[in-house]
DNA sequence: TCAAGTTATTTTTTT
DNA sequence: AATAACTTGA
């Protein structure tokens, strides 16, 4: 590596990088047959030869992914070992596509030997990578090997349960619930900031209880060591702190000669600091991210991971950009690169596309949510008549339930779809509660669990749980401890089923998934006695019977479900098979990545983008903004985005349900409006429409009213 | 004393 | 819709 005279050009905005990218290309001889679909920049993204690090800064549809998973076979293919190469995304959805791409570009240079079989064995986000090294060292750093890794709301209960411990819930002012509590420890510990700092930036309601929460947070810390449990969070921060010991960091970096991470822009301090440490000069060190498609600040990530990036090193990073957008047609890319040149922070680059067409994307304002989910199913049917699949178009809207109308139109006229992000499958109470009695069964010292099961008894309320649990926990024989307990009188007849359950799942022959049957058999009675809707609760049960019938034993369902949830769920007819064509519905987070020919977007209206829960701050609305743009770049040849001009507000205050108009969003101004196809939707009927109804017979509805109460 | 029922409050996006 | 604070009832 020689010392680098261009280091002052990398030190410019990253249109620079081009240039110099495309410079140390130009004079370049025949490439390796596996790299001659790529362009010039992205040639030399996946040539760099790992002595500096590299920042690849990949515009939306730039052939990212492509470029990426180019990079790591071309690193097999020149003789790397795979399993030295990490790579580190963003999503386990995206780990599996990259692993699919890479087997394939090496299996066809190799001439389809199958080679491409052995590549890349560590691939996966940061919280799986984490969670696998952390075992493989638990030893060394003092965890147990077999720690259980709760999730986010295993986490919230065992906050609370250390709150009232603590007896922080009887506060005379109101206190932080527990979802938000872990959320204020989560924002500190990915950011790394001070609580005070986090508190007075993001919750500033809650900055009066700073004390009390530390207190709290350090019980917590406590509890989940004492019961050999890690967060979320811990498999970022014990990753992290690891490698905060000289000899355990080059260990660990001793075993990859590459590290690549995808969608860096969406990295957070605590990632960075992983990375910087497994590498600390930055050689065979890959980052690829675009600043403007930057959407999760709000879980910790900052853009400052990528802009900071070349000057962590010395020398600085080299850099490729990659402004050539393959997938969307040229009226959609200007639309997105004006909605995107709005921004308050210039971005380093306009994309541009040889893919004419005559067809701007489409603005369409309709009456209300119920017409707005007319309107997307009609253009839906239309363009399937026309040829395109159900599967190459998708619905993108920004919070979860914002699809609801639209799913109750796609049940209605029979239109299979599957739903992506904001899944509240594995979090609704009727599927927490089975999963709850398994794992207490799997383990019956697992206070958390325990907690919720035994409280589905009628007769049992907090305190009976917390006295049967403490019963088991100074018990030689779980069951023993079961067997001699009192329960209270109210709740004799639940008890002698919930025995027998436990019986047949603690002893050594339980089978599955014919355990799991047993535990949704005992729980249906509970659950029609607690819901109204019991019919379509037990949908879902049945659904994660499915899912359960997958997994080869009880352990490894429970365990493996919490890092690899089911991240789609569908219409009550059950997740379409395999090859069947189906409708894509997702929350614009969830789209990350991904493109479709067909792109509709819901509610682009003030209140839903930007959410009103998100402009607060002008940096929150900055990332609006952004998600605006990484929805709309989704799209390849059709975009729609409708405008509903009226929403229904249900469970307000006062009675009844009102309605408010709402107005296009502050992302599309009338400057801009010159890139779209604006309309109504339906069209406006001609004047001359006046139904007929002299042919009705006259009714006395009023009369009919009075009578009722005579 | 504890469970169950009632009322007010909060409500995004994800590993 | 779910949670937390509060009230009632056994």
């Amino acid at each position: 590596m020689p010392a680098s005279p261009d280091l002052d050009l990398d030190l410019l905005p990253a249109d620079a990088g081009t240039d110099a990218a495309t410079a140390t290309v130009l004079p370049e001889p025949a490439p390796a047959a596996h790299l001659a679909g790529l362009n010039p920049e992205q040639r030399a993204a996946a040539e760099h030869d790992g002595e500096r690090p590299l920042l690849i800064i990949a515009g939306a549809g730039s052939g990212k992914t492509n470029t990426l998973a180019h990079r790591v076979a071309h690193l097999v293919l020149s003789g790397t070992d795979p399993r030295r190469i990490l790579l580190l995304t963003f999503s386990r959805r995206a780990a599996a596509e990259m692993g699919r791409r890479v087997e394939r570009i090496v299996d066809r240079a190799v001439g389809g030997s199958g080679a491409g079989r052995a590549a890349l064995q560590w691939s996966g986000t940061f919280h799986a990578i984490g969670a696998r090294l952390l075992r493989e060292y638990a030893e060394t750093i003092g965890l147990s090997p077999a720690f259980t890794i709760s999730d986010r709301g295993d986490a919230a209960d065992l906050m609370h349960m250390v709150r009232h411990d603590l007896g922080l819930s009887e506060q005379t002012a109101r206190f932080p619930r527990k979802e938000t509590c872990l959320a204020i420890y989560s924002r500190a510990v990915n950011t790394q900031a001070p609580l005070d700092e986090v508190l007075r930036r993001h919750f500033p309601r809650y900055a009066m209880w700073e004390e009390a929460l530390r207190t709290l947070f350090a019980a917590y810390v406590e509890a989940k060591q004492d019961q050999q449990v890690l967060d979320y969070d811990d498999l970022l921060l014990y990753w992290a702190q690891a490698l905060g010991e000289p000899a355990l960091a080059a260990d660990m970096g001793a075993r990859f000669d590459h590290v690549l991470v995808d969608e860096y822009q969406d990295t957070n301090a605590l990632q960075a600091s992983i990375l910087l440490a497994l590498k600390p000069d930055g050689r065979g060190l890959t980052v690829v991210g675009d600043d403007a498609q930057s959407i999760y600040a709000f879980r910790g990530a900052t853009v400052r991971n990528i802009l900071d990036f070349p000057e962590h090193f010395s020398p600085p990073a080299a850099r490729v950009t990659l402004e050539r957008n393959y997938r969307s047609t040229q009226p959609i890319l200007a639309a997105a690169n004006a909605v995107i040149a709005q921004a308050a922070e210039r971005y380093s680059k306009e994309l541009w596309s040889e893919r004419a067409s005559a067809e701007k994307p489409g603005v369409v304002v309709v009456a209300d949510e119920a017409e707005q989910a007319r309107y997307v199913v009609e253009r839906i049917l239309e363009r399937r008549e026309a040829g395109l699949a159900l599967l190459s178009q998708a619905v993108l809207f920004r919070a979860a339930d914002h699809s609801a109308q639209l799913e109750i139109e796609l049940t209605r006229r029979n239109i299979p779809f599957v739903k992506f992000g904001g899944l509240k499958f594995l979090e609704s109470g009727h599927v927490k509660d089975v999963l709850a009695m398994l794992r207490w069964l799997q383990n019956p010292r697992d206070r958390i669990a325990g907690f919720r099961a035994l409280q589905l008894l009628p007769g049992f309320g907090p305190k009976t749980a917390g006295r049967m649990l403490d019963a088991i926990a100074v018990a030689t024989q779980p069951l023993f401890a079961l067997e001699s307990f009192t329960p209270p009188a109210a709740a004799e007849p639940a008890w002698a089923d919930l025995l027998a359950l436990a019986r047949a799942l603690l002893a050594p022959a339980s089978s599955w998934p014919a355990g799991f049957e047993q535990v949704v058999a005992w729980y249906l009675p509970h659950l029609e006695r607690m819901h109204d809707d019991a019919a379509a609760r037990q949908a879902d049960l049945q659904q994660l019977e499915r899912i359960a019938a997958t997994y080869a034993s009880r352990e490894r369902f429970l365990t493996e479900l919490t890092l690899d949830p089911p991240d789609a769920s569908s219409d009550e007819s059950g997740v379409p098979l395999r090859d069947e064509d189906y409708l894509i519905l997702s929350t614009i987070h969830s789209a990350k990545g991904q493109e479709w020919k067909a792109v509709y977007l819901l509610n682009a209206v003030d209140g839903c983008l930007p959410s009103d829960l998100a402009t607060g701050t002008t940096e929150e609305i900055e990332e609006e903004r952004r998600l605006l743009y990484v929805a709309m770049t989704r799209a390849r040849d059709h975009l729609d985005v409708v405008v509903p001009q009226r929403f229904y507000v249900h469970q307000q205050p006062g009675y009844g349900d009102r309605h408010v108009y709402a107005s296009r969003t502050r992302f599309l101004p009338n400057r801009v409006m010159g890139n779209f196809h604006s309309r109504a939707w339906p069209p406006p009927p001609p004047v001359d429409a006046a139904p007929a109804r002299s042919a009705l017979p006259a009714v006395d509805l009023a009369a009919k009213m009075r009578k009722m109460w005579r």
